[in-house]
DNA sequence: TCCCGTGAGGTAAGCGCTTTCCTAGACCGT
DNA sequence: ACGGTCTAGGAAAGCGCTTACCTCACGGGA
């Protein structure tokens, strides 16, 4: 048990052939080799417990083959089901999915980009949302340009700063939907849960649900949409905010259903009836209750689309796809009476 | 925009300085450099967009550094919370972690195994339950001891057949205490919603809740016992048998959250009264109606103490180290009146 | 003046594999 | 029996990097 691994000149050395012989027996290559020698090899291979080093055949072989995902982060259920999507294509594919968290820092993004370009991959899918902020866009921009100017794949979810293929989902759309909804039932007042300000994702849903609030003339003031971090604490946080700041409230749409699950739970000790609106239709919505009213995005396709257009070759022009948005009625939304 | 890299030869020749020093300048190589070659250099590396070629300095180095992390699927919310245990220790050592969904399925576990091997890991964690199927435990321990006898590391997170550095989630206990928690409150006709029957997981979260039954002196007949796969539908489809069959049941446990959660589901149409107790206590326990009662794990320290054993030395002795569970009282429980 | 020490930079030998040639038999037809 | 065509297998040239070792020039002490 020397700490050291078996390569293929001790496989070869073993059987008895030369380094060739036993790189094509190993890989299948097409070129054909006697039985006796396969067997001899085949033995060696088994008995040494050898296992090819990937570093060595991709830098001999330089053909790409993994690919690398970038999302916030993989246990928010948002990306735990896109990545799904992203894995399930990535492996009908024989692929290494290699997949890293941002944690929403551009800069980990950025350092990420870098370190799977330096590991060859083939394509880069960037899950995440992107950022408003100029620079920072800009700055991801370059090194995924960088990485494209090498022959590498790019597709991403939503919007960014990055022209390329892209599957996009209808953010502005689902936001209005989800306004137009509670507006339609009668809710006069509301009021928004927004995510962090600084991602493309919150601010598209937020145009649309503005937009809803100009057809249904209604105000929709600044104070009345709060910002938190898209997770239930967050959304438990800004609801106690609501309720204490604006009594009037009685329906609040929350930009993502986890943030939505908090307002749930900070609503239930209130005692006050305040519908509430998710978005992104997650698996847990159907088991709280009252039962989430969302908006739904097929997350899963969305991963899956979104791989499909990395791994397949690159057009002319740039390709988006867009994924539209779905209502989905629950207990958690009613007919405000008055 | 040639499809093609630029090399560390590129670098050196543009800045006209040999490959070493490029190097040595790129890589902050204690090795003094004058200045101006340094500015040079990075000028260099600037301008032709160069990123190092991740493979090509694996192989020069033979140092190993990422890790890689075997779950049975990162977007089941308890891999998750594991899995972020293991990330941010593995970051925190400055590696970057490559994570498999093994999907249950041990023979995409040996071949992930394999393929973590040939990448020159230094360490490998199994986070997924252990296989009670020996020939299946066997083949894996195989093909991990190969893995260690060429210096690697090895960590397990519960009952795997595989000897060394593991950290145990008391399963057995908190099998226990679930079913204690039931008769304890006079619930004596319970059923079991178990987990895939060939999980180690869920062969000793039944045992601790056999445990139970003997102390309380209630019968648990097999029928009682019905396995599903530790999905939320899976827990529904389980909970319409029992419904059906045993009239007479008042409470179930569960042995994971997700098929406690669908229980909860199934049991809102049914007219009937019965106590449910999940395990795990995942997130949403809280966010149900009614609030579950669980068994808590602390998944986030599981994967950072698994993480740790595996990115430390090895011992002379397999290092265990246990973590406990405990009973987390919400409203899906209650007395029986009788 | 000579020698040696020292510091900056280059040379080249691998790391473990794949793959393109090349070689040397075996086999065929005439 | 002879040249020509295949064929199975081997030799060796990289893939892009790191790094041990070497060289060369300069300076200072004896």
């Amino acid at each position: 048990m020397s700490p050291v691994m078996a390569t293929l000149a001790d496989v070869a050395r073993h059987a008895g052939v030369s380094t060739a012989t036993a790189s094509r027996i190993i890989n299948g290559s097409p070129k054909p080799v006697a039985d006796a020698l396969r067997a001899r090899v085949l033995a060696a291979v088994a008995e040494l417990k050898y296992v090819p080093n990937a570093h060595a055949q991709m830098l001999a072989r330089s053909h790409r083959s993994a690919v690398g995902v970038i999302v916030h982060d993989v246990s928010d259920p948002y990306f735990a089901e896109i990545t799904r999507g992203l894995q399930r294509v990535a492996e009908a594919d024989g692929r290494l999915a290699i997949i890293c968290n941002s944690y929403r820092e551009p800069d980990r993004e950025l350092e990420y980009i870098d370190l799977l370009h330096a590991h060859q991959v083939a394509a880069i899918v960037i899950a995440g949302s992107g950022y408003l902020d100029a620079a920072t866009a800009a700055r991801l921009d370059d090194r995924l340009r960088a990485f494209e100017a090498t022959g590498g794949r790019i597709a991403v979810i939503g919007r960014h700063e990055h022209t390329g293929d892209a599957v996009m989902p209808d953010n502005e759309e689902g936001g209005f939907l989800a306004a137009e909804h509670l507006f339609s039932l009668g809710h006069s007042d509301i009021a928004v849960i927004a995510g962090p300000p600084a991602l493309t994702t919150t601010a598209d849903r937020l145009t649309g649900v503005r937009r809803a609030a100009r057809k249904y003339r209604r105000r929709l003031p600044k104070e009345r949409i709060v910002h938190a971090d898209f997770t239930r604490d967050g959304g438990v946080a800004a609801t106690e905010r609501i309720l204490a700041e604006f009594p009037s409230v009685t329906a609040i749409a929350a930009l993502n259903d986890s943030m939505a699950v908090g307002a749930l739970a900070a609503l239930r000790g209130a005692g006050r009836p305040v519908a509430v609106i998710g978005f992104d239709d997650m698996p847990i919505a159907r088991d709280v209750t009252p039962a989430l009213t969302s908006v739904r995005l097929p997350l899963t396709e969305l991963g899956e689309r979104a791989m499909r257009l990395a791994l397949s070759a690159a057009a002319d022009e740039p390709r988006v796809e867009h994924v539209a948005a779905e209502l989905v009625r629950r207990e958690s939304t009613w007919r405000l009476e008055d």
